[in-house]
DNA sequence: ATATAAAATTAGGCATGCCAAAATTTATTA
DNA sequence: TAATAAATTTTGGCATGCCTAATTTTATAT
């Protein structure tokens, strides 16, 4: 079925736009263009635009040639995009034993199109599983087994 | 970080295409440009866009104003979307606890991005956890009553 | 301070993917 | 069969999102 206009707000590839930035401001403070172009691997020019967009919208203070921050709805939306990108990423890695790289690449893809609902029911799912403790060690462990013999 | 140009082949708007041209052959036989549009929620003219980029790349048969058919090459990529969204709604149903709909909704959304290492091992995964045996049916009401009352 | 390098922007182009409106073809029915 | 209705396609338009090349601005180094 065609993307329904009404999923999200922001489109994967602004969502993408404000993921990045939120992880570059909170090493260097500030962002510049150019730190968003070579995580992102595109162009200047296609961040220039993308940076209008996001402005449009509200979600970052920007001006030309000058750092770039993101505006307190903008940090809320980049909060929410990452924490999408980390429960799925931590399901796969945790539990799944997918290899952090491969986890990573394919959160980054499905992170804009997991519901709400589902996202929390992973959540309630590794509490359930408990990766972290002695018994889900176990449990998990079982499960890696099973993947190297069955079939 | 902005969609790979090489993750795969086909456009996610291709893939809706393909996965529900599928699914109208499967009960009719053929398909008409009005069946797509229905079923994806799209206007007819658009309809005749994506069936000229699927022809383009021998996925389907078409000619004007004629029924549309799946190229065996078309056919098979169709199964291979139709398989990674059953898997992501099965696993939401049957493990997530995860409504029909929603888990149609959210798999029609996140088969696009998910990996086949991912998707072979959420396989294995309920395959462990077996939700159809009788042990994983308690396995996965322990899970159910969790969700109801912790936290 | 000024030449030069680096960074960012603008301008223009291309593909996707949707739409509305108009034209065309096919199907129906009187 | 001729008229009408329905389905499809074409045309043109708009937004996204990427690019290259040219321009402008800012930073750097002599």
């Amino acid at each position: 079925m065609a993307q329904s206009k009404t999923w999200r707000e922001l489109s994967s590839s602004l969502e993408d736009y404000l993921e990045a930035l939120f992880h570059i401001i909170a090493v260097k403070r500030a962002a510049k263009a150019r730190d968003l172009a070579s995580r992102l691997k595109v162009k200047a020019a296609s961040v220039t635009g993308a940076l209008h967009l996001l402005a449009a919208k509200k979600l970052i203070n920007y001006a030309p040639y000058d750092v770039i921050t993101l505006t307190p709805k903008g940090e809320e939306m980049a909060r929410d995009v990452i924490r999408r990108h980390s429960v799925l990423k931590e399901f796969f890695v945790k539990v799944l034993k997918i290899a952090e790289s491969e986890a990573d690449e394919s959160a980054c893809r499905m992170e804009h199109g997991v519901s709400p609902v589902i996202l929390n029911r992973l959540v309630k799912f590794m509490e359930f599983v408990e990766p972290d403790s002695s018994q889900g060690k176990v449990w998990i462990e079982k499960f890696r087994v099973f993947c190297g013999k069955k079939k």
